[in-house]
RNA sequence: GGAUCCGUAGCUCAGUGGUUAGAGCGUUCGGUUCACAUCCGAAAGGUCGAUGGUUCAAGUCCAUCCGGAUCCACCA
């Protein structure tokens, strides 16, 4: 009998890694085939590896392993994200803890000492990766700043400025006053809070606000055309008693006024409230997005400033917090017996930005945005569309097809009422805006073109340059020689690259990538817009199957959080239990678009599994030494790799569905409670019997073949760790048993 | 305000309109040195959220309601 350990140890897992990375079959150039490809969503390179990760590793690599061993090339390309606001806001929270703060730091050292941290995250991150077992091709490997990368955004966003689909807008936006920065809608909160809501007097008017302390800023009152009560005063002009002394202020109409709201009058108050910037686009020819709107009121008083403090110079106001201010305001108002009344029941909605919590201050910016609705001329065609309906058509048509279904709803009906998006911000951790100003000109140049010449300030939301990712990594290993003059400041004339992407081998090779697999919380940050700029720039969706995995929670279904002390650590996690126990906790039960609930008894249980899954190949290889491979098979024993096909078959099946969950409990059911429980435990009294014996191992030894082969997406390092037993060559890339018929 | 999803065993969830509604974990009982410190066998446990409808047939389709979750959103 040969010594095989009873129990499967899972210590060895880093030398079978390194066995399979060595080997070269995580590169497609090794391999051959119709290509099948996924592009890693790039990891933030802020922090450690968490079991989000590990969730979404298991999956592709789940994905990736049976295409490999399908005989597909496969490309799994890995990738660090330097996660441009996230990260910035990461590290000022540790400069904060240091006492320290980006304000007191020159951009340059700031950067510098963000880029080391994130190079020391990056490469933590890296070395995670390999230790999920992930197949991926580190020749390939990207990093989110690479110059080759920033090149092709730069390219993207000239050429999207060239057809009008980028502009600088000066218009209000969310503005965080802690981070110092715009923010798009989907980086805001929305909360609801209960709020005095202030009943105050302007002239023979009384108007209801929640935000007194913006009165200053009131360029004019509207109300609602159809309110009878107020017709007499509509293009008026009252004469009032405010704060600092008498104002006359303007009554205009707007269909927007709910009659119903407070007294049905409200303040606009265009520099700090987006409702009322709308009016007074709508009201004002300088608004200026409504063409021949009448010119009834002035423009935005801007009376906050980005610090979210007043600024009124030479009042008693000047300075103060806009929290400070609301109630000397208010206090003020009651001493003059303007305030008529305070409602302290009023519910509303306030937006607070999503990492800090604050509320967020409206302030008009200016930003750069990229218009959504508007339509422009793909090149070579007289076929105009906007970038939202590239998208919503390729969802339609089913050129990239989600999975859950449901999804490709909750994206249409986003991408429906979408609007600009703003892709600068006003911090420094990120890809500078390549943007130079010199009086009133303006230049679209990564250096400088010349004397005089300023740079725009901003850096790109980490999602401008991140939606480029999938044909940005595969054109920057490309690395196609750009024909953009961006570095030497010089303007190029070509026309939009739409259907006619430059790309050398891997861009013509693996694009359009099939498989997507990433979190839903990020379908509208990534997944819309990698479709978006996939279509816009390369004339084809960026890949053609999304599949959108849910958050980890805890076995209470809590979130994870540092603060509750519920996080499992994957890294500690495969020290005592194995990778492929927790490879199996995290797609068993795994629904796409489903949240997950972890717990250790979970990852326990799959450890009894893989050690099943050892056992059961020890016992084989221990009865099976010195058989006759000639021998005949039993009609009994027929039947058991009959019924051994269907097994194959549902699992193709499931596995071609992207139905993970189903194909590995249905591996688990069988190889236990068949395969161990019963061919197993009735061999043994065949083996036994000399009439018997040869059939037998020829049965098992092909059961348990087979089922290494089939288990090995799922677990790969315990059936890997079996299959070296007997095998010289690697089970990694045996060849998948296909028995469909 | 708009939208989406979910209510099935103690827990987490499966369940193409068709026998007796399943799995894992948990629970209870029994057995095990013979591949398996990580084993095996068996059992208990369900008016499938409620009501009505369509159908020969409904956990499944439709409507309403109740309960829960989530997303989007410029109403002061």
């Amino acid at each position: 009998m040969r010594d095989i350990p009873t129990t499967y140890d899972q210590s060895k897992e880093s030398k079978i890694y390194k066995l399979w990375e060595e080997s070269g079959f995580f590169n497609p150039d090794n391999l051959s085939g119709k290509p099948y490809t996924i592009i890693m969503p790039p990891s933030n390179a802020n922090g450690q590896v968490h079991v989000g990760h590990a969730l979404g590793f298991t999956l592709q690599d789940i994905m990736i392993r049976f295409e490999r061993m399908r005989g597909r090339k496969t490309l799994w390309l890995p990738g660090t994200d330097h996660a441009g606001f996230e990260t910035q806001v990461v590290f000022e929270k540790k400069l904060e803890k240091e006492g320290r703060s980006r304000f007191q730091m020159t951009r340059e050292e700031f950067y510098k000492e963000v880029w080391d941290f994130v190079q020391d995250y990056k490469q933590q991150t890296e070395d995670g990766i390999r230790r999920l077992g992930a197949s991926t091709d580190w020749s390939r490997n990207m990093f989110t700043l690479d110059p080759r990368i920033i090149q092709i955004v730069y390219e993207t966003f000239e050429q999207m400025y060239r057809d009008g689909l980028i502009y600088r807008g000066n218009r209000i936006c969310n503005w965080c006053v802690k981070h110092q920065t715009g923010l798009a809608d989907l980086e805001t909160e929305h909360e609801e809070r209960t709020d005095p809501l202030y009943y105050i007097k302007y002239g023979p008017l009384t108007l209801a606000t929640v935000r007194p302390e913006t009165k200053f800023g009131d360029t004019a009152l509207a109300v609602n055309p159809k309110d009878t009560r107020y017709k007499k005063y509509i293009g008026q002009e009252l004469e009032a008693e405010g704060l600092l002394g008498k104002f006359k202020i303007k009554v205009i109409a707007d269909e927007l006024v709910d009659k119903d709201f407070g007294t049905g009058v409200v303040k606009v108050t265009p520099a700090h409230d987006a409702a009322d910037f709308e009016i007074w686009q709508k009201h004002s020819a300088k608004g200026g997005s409504v063409p021949g709107g009448k010119d009834e009121i002035p423009g935005p008083k801007q009376v906050i400033d980005k610090r979210g403090k007043m600024d009124l110079p030479n009042t008693k106001y000047h300075g103060l917090k806009v929290a400070e201010a609301r109630k000397v305001v208010v206090e003020d108002l009651q001493k003059l017996g303007l305030l008529e009344k305070i409602d302290e029941t009023y519910k509303h909605n306030v937006s607070l930005c999503y990492k800090c919590k604050n509320v967020l201050e409206p302030l008009i910016i200016p930003q750069w945005y990229v218009a959504m609705t508007k339509k422009f001329k793909i090149r070579n065609s007289k076929f105009e569309i906007s970038l939202r309906d590239l998208v919503v058509n390729a969802v339609k048509n089913k050129k990239v097809k989600i999975n859950p279904i449901k999804f490709e709803k909750v994206l249409m009906h986003w991408m429906k009422n979408i609007r600009d998006w703003p892709i600068s911000r006003q911090i420094w951790w990120g890809i500078p805006i390549p943007v130079w100003y010199k009086d009133n000109e303006l230049k679209i140049s990564e250096a400088s073109p010349g004397e005089g010449w300023v740079q725009d300030p901003d850096t790109f939301d980490t999602w401008f340059s991140s939606g480029q990712w999938p044909y940005a990594t595969l054109m920057a290993l490309d690395n196609t020689p750009s024909n953009s003059p961006l570095k030497g400041g010089e303007q190029r004339d070509s026309p939009p690259n739409i259907g006619g992407a430059r790309g050398g081998i891997n861009f013509q090779t693996f694009y359009p990538t099939q498989m997507m697999e990433t979190g839903w919380d990020i379908l509208f940050f990534w997944v819309a817009r990698m479709i978006m700029f996939g279509l816009y720039k390369t004339g084809q969706v960026p890949f053609e199957n999304v599949y959108l995995h849910g958050l980890v929670r805890d076995k209470d279904r809590q979130k994870m959080s540092k603060s509750k002390g519920n996080v499992i650590d994957p890294l500690g996690v495969i020290d005592i239990y194995g990778n492929d126990a927790l490879r199996m906790a995290l797609v068993v039960g795994n629904l796409p678009g489903n949240d997950l609930p972890l717990s250790e008894d979970k990852v326990r249980g799959y450890r009894n599994f893989a050690n099943k899954i050892w056992n059961a190949a020890r016992f084989v290889m221990q009865n099976t030494e010195g058989m006759d491979a000639t021998a005949q098979l039993a009609p009994a024993h027929k039947v058991i790799l009959k019924n051994l096909d269907k097994v194959t078959n549902g699992t193709t099946k499931l596995l071609d569905k992207q139905d993970l969950a189903h194909a590995a409990e249905n591996l688990y059911h069988y190889f236990w409670h068949t395969f161990a429980d019963k061919i197993i435990e009735e061999s043994k009294a065949q083996l036994a019997n000399p009439k018997t014996k040869a059939s037998t191992q020829l049965m098992l030894k092909t059961v348990l073949e087979t089922c290494l082969k089939l288990l090995h997406p799922f677990v790969p390092f315990v059936t890997e760790a079996a299959w070296q037993i007997n095998h010289k060559n690697l089970l990694l890339v045996e060849k998948w048993p296909i028995k469909l018929n």
